[in-house]
DNA sequence: GGGTGTGAAGATTTTCACAGCA
DNA sequence: TGCTGTGAAAATCTTCACACCC
């Protein structure tokens, strides 16, 4: 398969609406409420649903149960994965604690640092281990993502570790810029290029968009 | 102006590596070498700086210094500004203390929680306060920017008070999505749509991009 | 040679417009 | 009527190709 990045960007986070309303009980929802929520057109709604092969009832919009299920099988997302942590700062710490993970089938299963230190103050019920052990680690528990909440200078080593490993993906929090192997999924959360886009789009006069990280 | 959203998402990642190449004394980048950093190829690099008006030096790339002061000249990213943080459990009172912001022209003024309580027990140097007296401070510092990190279900609430209280940027940290008038600008980071990305990126066989958050 | 700058071509993404359906 | 589904048109974004410059 072979989607516009924008489509699976807008698919995950209609994913994440889908999950809130079947906890709010809501049945069905229109591709323009959708649309509404995540920043968008209702065109753009229908045709990302319609290139991923799905299709919702005519007149009452998509069954909410139905359409998450199905767009969870087509990209996988109802698959459980694996993920750890590297670097247990304030940041760090608190990814390993953040519980909307596992209901949202990512599970942190591993959490490294250098610092001893670190290691032995840490109070959390997920594992932590010092940065050596992470090859072993992340092969023995089949980690298949890793996040990245290292202070900036050793994020690329990181990396670089973390692939040696065998992730498949990663999310970096560090504000350093990271080059990865085009076969590994990379993801950019860097905080102040965030802040820095809200504020030069002060200066432009164009529509909002969610940008995917 | 009116530049693409993707020219600006990248040139604010380019502003990012500036940054880091000026503290490491590099005189000279080519556009070969941001492709990389950020992402992408040279072509797309070359053409967003131009739209933005600015020129680089023929055969040695373009200068750090000065290309760094042109692009936040003309975004206007070296003007500071001031933002604030709502909700400060685990992952507000770590970006309350995020060192990083400041030095990239953020500085966090102001943090606010409904909870007594942790506004008792908070150690930081930044000024904490009732949600109730979010308007007032907001006006009385000229706060531009808030950073929503309260959990889900009253994300909405919050962001309708910032906007009340005359912020013009939202940055999202909760899972909750969140629907602002289109003055507002406003970006989305939600750690789980985030992880989603690159799980579903897995079954396509595109190549990597940022996606801004 | 090794880089930038940029119109034009190409590719991709979004929007439009309307058919179809309950 | 109200909403989906989808080709076709429009808009946008990226890549190409080559002039130009030190």
């Amino acid at each position: 398969m072979d989607l516009p990045n924008n489509t699976i960007d807008r698919v995950c986070r209609i994913f994440g609406c889908l999950e809130s309303l079947e906890e709010r009980q809501v049945d069905f929802v229109s591709s323009k409420d959708l649309a509404q929520a995540i920043g968008t057109t209702n065109d753009t709604i229908r045709k990302d649903i319609s290139l991923l092969g799905v299709t919702g009832y005519t007149r009452k919009g998509y069954s909410v149960v139905s359409l998450k299920k199905e767009l969870g099988q087509t990209l996988k997302l109802d698959k459980k994965r694996k993920a750890c942590i590297v670097g247990l700062g304030r940041l760090g710490t608190a990814l390993l604690d953040y519980e909307r993970f596992k209901q949202d089938g990512f599970e942190i299963v591993a959490g490294f640092d250098n610092s001893i230190n670190k290691l032995e103050r840490i109070k959390t019920h997920i594992d932590v281990f010092a940065i050596s052990e992470m090859e072993n680690i992340i092969a023995q528990k089949s980690i298949e993502l890793g996040i990245i909440t290292v202070p900036a200078n050793n994020a690329q080593e990181v990396a670089d570790e973390l692939i040696k490993a065998g992730v498949s993906g990663i999310l970096n929090f560090s504000p350093e810029k990271i080059v990865v192997p085009k076969e590994i999924i990379y993801l950019d959360m860097d905080f102040t290029s965030a802040l820095r886009f809200i504020a030069a789009r002060f200066i432009t006069n164009k529509l909002r968009k969610s940008r995917v990280a």
